[in-house]
DNA sequence: AGACTGTCTGAAACCGGTTTCATAGCGTGT
DNA sequence: ACACGCTATGAAACCGGTTTCAGACAGTCT
């Protein structure tokens, strides 16, 4: 009964053409106000609502668009990453009036097995694009198939392609740089290559040693692969070399660093400070919660939907770029922070 | 280019018309086997996809599932349950062939508000449906709408829904009663009234202590609202009540009873023991790592597509009814097993 | 042989919108 | 008064499939 109702129905009632009930819905110009007026009363009375399919196939646009996750399962169960930025671009794509298509797969293979189905489909505006590693093997089907698409996080290959990233050669430095201002000597880092984002927060750690002239010395350096198993496995290696403090490049690491250290019968911060990166739940449930370099997840997922829309609607307005979000220190009880002179 | 192919093109090329080759495509029957091959031949050579758009407005039916979360902010952020709930079904999804759009709304005036939209839509060919609350506001609207949907949890009105859950009475009793087993005497809950799962495992929680004949003290109840935060509050209003173990329903929760014990100085699990409930991540990020009930969220996830996959297809064909998953106790370091005599 | 089945096949209608195009109507400048 | 341009409107084409329907053809029964 409720779905009966049709544009051509409307027409009728309001006594005019499919085309002028068309112009009225999409709010188009060189309709007289009296026109517009009966007709949209009778949307009102009779609660009219455009079938979207046969709109989509009309216009050639679905207004839905696809989140590509490619990840190995370690991140996407146990890491709060994903799982924040799923939730932050379905509430920017629900503002937007789009809806949100999630594609999930574990492995390069399968991704590419999806994406193709995907854009085989036609269904999707546009798509966003997340990987854990730095296989942007899909860029160059996407370029190809001349769809849409918004990668996030730093793809390996720049050009034509439109990207949103954190700042994370800005949060290692940050972290860093903030350690050394705290007055400690000996800092370490827990990193990870399993990213751009792990590589680019190693960059910063290392510049912000290198301009305030501290030693960069490669034992002080160990690399996880963003579980709290790898973490505690790189703070065990790390113990050695007595560090006074440790830049852990994820919370989710920090948890595993903080496991180690108790072990170890060590005190945090006491007797050895952390800043983490992220600022995550697990920040926050820590014990002690940790200092971490906040990243803007949810201005992540706001850019890139942001920026999909406008290359969905037009096409080669502006051209491919990176948008860098900035980041931002928050300062909990992992650090020492009391320690300052 | 790639998209340009059409059914049109395919039969001209095939030598055949439009119909036959969506017989081909759907492997209806009454297609010579010479036609049919030359058919697929042509397919196969010329790479075409059928237009889903087109496809789906002809046949009336999309492949599109929508998944409705809505939650308030807390659960969606702090708690594993949904982003584990959401990658299950996901998955399931995908290989079902099926599309899964996403949907979160915070509070339930938006969720009804975008319920609105989406159904109005007519996109999507099912819903499942997760609550954090024993909000089912949807249902009536859902039953009306006459759109398939199956329901994640318990709903307040069962009659006509088709739901699937989680064995929470028998968690809180296997958690329990376990704990009672073990030797201990002063056995203490933090249990949520926020949901018909809370509900559900207090339920258990209070059967296996009346089963077995112990008393059930309404001091030994404490609530909590699924934070990490109000958890620490409640560990604190138990404490000095002296219980020797505690139930606790949701692993993040149990985070917060461990801060709590943390500050009061009791050790678990010599002092005390702690038996979480879900299993999730930080049940093993905890320190100690939490002996907890396992909730099969991915068989939820995976029974919830299937269920909601039969009821598109044969629409009457099985009656509402509600799938019980059943739970399991994963015994790791906060019960303190090895004090068993 | 003629009537009757049953299996293939294509033409055309249809799904419910959007968009193009032709035309009617009106105001304006000369 | 006439040409001109501009706005408002409806008819019809179109998007790319599915489905209905009727007819062609082959095989079977009487």
């Amino acid at each position: 009964m409720s779905g009966k109702i049709t544009i051509q129905r409307v027409a009728e009632l309001a006594n005019v053409s499919k085309a002028t009930v068309s112009r009225v819905l999409n709010g188009y110009p060189h309709v007289r106000p009296a026109l517009r007026e009966r007709v949209q009363t009778v949307i009102r009375e009779t609660g009219y609502q455009p079938n979207n399919i046969a709109r989509l196939l009309a216009s050639e646009r679905s207004s839905i668009i696809g989140l590509v996750i490619s990840a190995g399962a370690r991140m996407v169960f146990n890491d709060a990453y994903f799982p924040a930025l799923t939730e932050s671009i379905s509430k920017s794509a629900a503002d937007k009036g789009l809806i949100l298509a999630l594609f999930v797969s574990y492995t390069e293979a399968q991704g590419q097995n999806s994406l193709s189905a995907i854009l085989s489909a036609g269904l999707l505006d546009g798509l966003i694009i997340t990987a854990d590693n730095k296989g942007d093997a899909f860029i160059p089907q996407l370029l190809a198939a001349d769809v849409p698409f918004v990668f996030i996080g730093r793809p390996g290959r720049v050009d034509g392609v439109t990207y949103v990233d954190a700042d994370n050669v800005g949060g290692g430095y940050l972290a860093t740089a903030y350690l050394i201002d705290l007055g400690y000597r000996r800092i370490a880092t827990i990193a990870s290559d399993q990213n751009a984002a792990g590589d680019d927060r190693l960059l910063g750690y290392r510049r912000a040693l290198k301009e305030r002239g501290r030693p960069c010395d490669s034992d002080m350096v160990a690399f996880g692969d963003y579980t709290l198993e790898s973490a505690y496995r790189a703070m065990k290696r790390l113990i050695p070399q007595k560090p006074d403090a440790v830049f852990v490049a994820s919370d989710t690491m920090s948890l595993g660093a903080l496991r180690a250290l108790r072990e170890a019968d060590l005190r945090v911060p006491q007797d050895i400070a952390i800043v983490s990166h992220d600022d995550l739940p697990p920040a926050t449930q820590a014990d002690p919660p940790l200092t971490t370099v906040r990243q803007p997840i949810g201005q992540a997922g706001h850019s890139a939907v942001e920026r999909l829309g406008e290359m969905i609607l037009g096409a080669a307005s502006t051209p491919p770029q990176g948008f860098i979000n900035p980041v931002e220190l928050i300062v909990r009880a992992s650090c020492g922070a009391a320690q300052l002179p």
